[in-house]
DNA sequence: TTCTAATTTATAATGATTCTAAAGTAGTGT
DNA sequence: ACACTACTTTAGAATCATTATAAATTAGAA
């Protein structure tokens, strides 16, 4: 009745005990055709309506955490208050829509390719990350 | 002995008072050769040493934030706890360093123009901000 | 099943930021 | 110069997201 056993892997093979908690919340998490954004807001509420037993904010904190640690989930800070969680890990960059604050991916060939000239000694690019501020055009 | 006026003028015009607070926070923010990136913490810090009297903390985030209203400064958060607040106000990127937290200026020419191909209906471009997370190369 | 370490949980602690409301100050008018 | 008022500063309290704690539960191994 279940098709956990891809979460259940996933999750053993970095290490993680695959426990009720952490399946319910892959599956929320990557079980889904696009990915998304949210905050531990949104998924503390999304749990809140999809579940029957509760999963405690800690809980939820953790697992949040203990996926970006592994790489499965990317944090995104916006703004001083506003850090989105990302479950596209791949290099991509952002709209962030200034009226609703609503995040959206931009494909890695919508942005023309970036060059940057300048380099500093003894440091190496790690990323490189652009946030397409938008707004009400009207 | 003091060369104040000018920021008790820039304070006038933008209908704050200038008071003994703000102008001392203007000198110490905008009285410098190089723009630059801090924090309220280093500005906190910064006061402490620099000062005879203590300005209150509530004052330095009244102040601060003022002073981003007026679009004197430009906030940067570069992730969930560390913003950073500018004094550099015209469009231009940055580096992040990962390895210390620090903020550098990228020039406009440093960076090859960018295209954005995506449009959203409805929505026009407000700005366009890279960062560029760099590391020890080692 | 038993054992152990990992995990979850409720709750407390933390700490940065914001709020409050009382005291102080700058500008205006007399 | 003085008085008046709105603005500003201030210390301390309140808020609230996040992290820490430590006891109960659970997963995996033996
Ligand atoms: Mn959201
Ligand atoms: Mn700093
Ligand atoms: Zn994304
Ligand atoms: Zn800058």
């Amino acid at each position: 009745m279940e098709n956990n056993s891809i979460f259940i892997e996933k999750l053993r093979s970095s290490g993680l005990r695959p426990t009720k908690q952490r399946i319910k919340i892959c599956k929320l998490l990557f079980d889904r055709k696009k990915t998304f954004h949210f905050t531990i807001n949104d998924l503390s509420k999304i749990l809140k309506n999809e579940i029957s037993k509760k999963i405690s904010l800690a809980t939820i904190y953790n697992t949040v955490h203990s996926f970006k640690k592994k790489g499965y989930l990317k944090e995104i800070s916006v703004n001083k208050d506003k850090s989105y969680f990302d479950t596209n890990t791949s290099n991509h960059h952002h709209f962030l829509d200034i009226n609703t604050n609503e995040l959206i991916d931009l494909k890695n060939e919508d942005v023309h390719n970036i060059k940057i000239k300048k380099r500093i000694p003894g440091k190496k690019i790690n990323s490189i990350e652009v946030l397409v501020k938008i707004e009400n055009s009207n």
